[in-house]
This record gives structure tokens, sequence and C-alpha cells, in this order.
DNA sequence: GCTATTTAGGTTGTGTGCAATATAATTGTG
DNA sequence: CACAATTATATTGCACACAACCTAAATAGC
């Protein structure tokens, strides 16, 4: 009683690297509105996560670098220069050279940036109770991303 | 003993969001190898999957619309209709308005485009093999992203 | 000290995504 | 049948992603 897979393996619905990009692109949608809202871009977004975690973690000015946020967010200068330009034009983000070391550009919270932390709180917080997936599977999700994500970079993130 | 979230619910690594954006581009780097080898992009290889589908379905000639690619793939024309051209250019598919209904775009699995399937389904084999990560797991992540997806967008697939 | 290598960012070019708009063909309505 | 509304696709513009390349600054040997 063997199932013929062979003709179907490659359907569509059978890729889970297209249910990943369907729902990755699916979640991206749904932030719109407060994308919009605040003025910024999803990936935009994700770099204020990190410059807003590295403002409560206190963590050391000099450490604040593109190549640190590159390496976190899992994107490269081509991707992040510009987008950062963008930010600092919009007065987000501020951008200098390190003194110590002029290959390294520094990367700041503006009182521009920090001040869209409560709004991005309080978006989040209400869409999360919209959301009609119970919080434990919604971890349960992340989880297994992450461990296929590292099972995917061996490397993995530095 | 309540727990301070507060001040890290939004950490970068708590977010649903990021775990699926950066699962889903880790999974498109991974297809870069078999990508280079038929030459294509991988938006590009989700259009093949999806006519190698149609046509071992015997679906209707009339029914392989941009329309309907872009309801599948959630994509619209402003996406398909230069990527359609561009995999024209490179003789992999075949476009031209249908004569019963001018506005619509037929588009056609060339020969090309058909040879590119055995390719993808071993290096699809191989792949998944080297993957260490057990089957069930993945078609276990695989029901979870499509529940989530259904309920991000409320409307559904076509 | 001086060159080779490495490192950190920046630049360029191609290909998506997607919103907004345009256009042409078809359909519905009186 | 005229004409408004709808439908299917195409176009435009902007912002990523990312490969490939470039440049300048720092470091390592010698």
């Amino acid at each position: 009683m063997e199932e013929d897979t062979s003709r179907s393996d490659l359907a569509l619905d059978r890729q889970l690297c297209f249910a990943l990009y369907a729902c990755s692109r699916a979640m991206i949608r749904a932030y719109q509105p407060m994308l919009r809202e605040l003025g910024i871009t999803y990936p935009q977004y994700l770099v204020l996560l990190l410059l807003w975690q590295w403002d409560q973690d206190g963590r050391p000015v000099s450490e604040w670098t593109v190549s640190a946020l590159g390496a976190r967010l899992m994107l490269d200068s081509g991707t992040l220069t510009p987008l950062l330009k963008r930010m600092e034009k919009q007065g987000l983000v501020s951008r200098r050279r390190w003194e110590s070391d002029e290959r390294v550009t520094l990367v700041g919270l503006t009182e521009g940036g920090l001040a869209l932390r409560p709004k991005a709180q309080a978006w989040r917080d209400r869409a999360l109770g919209e959301l009609a997936v119970p919080a434990e599977r919604l971890s349960a999700l992340h989880r297994e991303l992450w461990l296929l994500l590292d099972e995917l970079q061996p490397d993995g993130k530095i």
C-alpha cells in the first residue's frame, strides 16, 4: 500500500519553503496599519526593535555598529546602509564614524526613534489580543522556527 | 511572583514576525545553490512549481492565467508581470492574450520550463535528506504555518 | 617602518513586493 | 444600444535583499 508521492512531491502546498515565505509576507502585511501610523517600513521596525532593546540593556554605544545590526538581523550592508540613511533623514537614528576606528559607523537612537516605542508597544499588545491563536501555540511555533533556522545556517548567529 | 515582561515584550528575539522573516530568508538562501544551477530566482521557482503541478493535474489551459498564479502565490500583477516577462525571455514560460477575453494573459510552460523539473526534484530529494530535522516535525511546522496564515488573512486564498 | 591581509562599510546592479494608478476589454443596466 | 461599473493586467515608484565589487582604515608579519 505504497502511496505514489513521486508526482506530487513538488506540489506547491507541500513546500515548507512556500509556507514560510507566504506566512512571513502575510505577517508583514498584518503589521502595515501600525507601520503606516509610525511612518516606517517593516525592516526599519526591526532595526528600531533592536536599538530599543540595546537602549534598555545599557549596551555600550561603541557596540551600536552597522555590523552588529547586520549580524543580529542577518542583513548585509547593501541592505542596511541605505535603510539607515533613510531612517537618519527621517530623524529616527543618528549615524557617525567612530573616532577610535574610522572604519566603523556607530548608529544611535534619536528622540524621534525613541518616541515610537510606546506606540509600537500599544499596537503589539492590541494585535496579539486580536489574534485567535493561543499564545502557547505561537511560542511553540516560534521555538520550532529558531530550531529550523539553526539547522539552515550551521554557523548560526554571532 | 509576576515576571516583569513590560521591558522586554518588544525584544527582537521574542517577535514571531522576526523568526518568520529570518527563517524564510534563510530557507531561500538554502535554495540558492539549486536556483543558481537552474538559472532562476526563488519566486520564479515558485511559479514553476505551480505550472508543473497544473501540467500534471491536466488543468485546462484557459485557467493558466496571471491572476490564478497571483491568487495561489499571493503575489500581485506588479510582481508577476515583470517576473513572467523575464521568464519568457529565458524561454521558461510563454505568455499570450486569450482570444476569448483579451483582458486575460495566459501563461504556459515551454519545453525549457518543463526540463527543469527533474533537476529540481533531484535537488529537493537530496536537500531534504541532508536536513537534520525529522520529517514529522517539518510537517507539523508546515501545518502550524498554514493555520497561522489562515488567521492572518481571514479572506484566505481563493 | 612597510607591505600584505583583513575588516567595516559603501556602491552598484538585478530582482522582487507592493501600493497606487492607468488602460483596455467585458459586463451589467436602463 | 449607450454608458457606467467591473475585471484583468500593466505601469510606475519606492524600498528592500543580496551578490559582487570597491575603498579606506586597521592590523600582522617581517
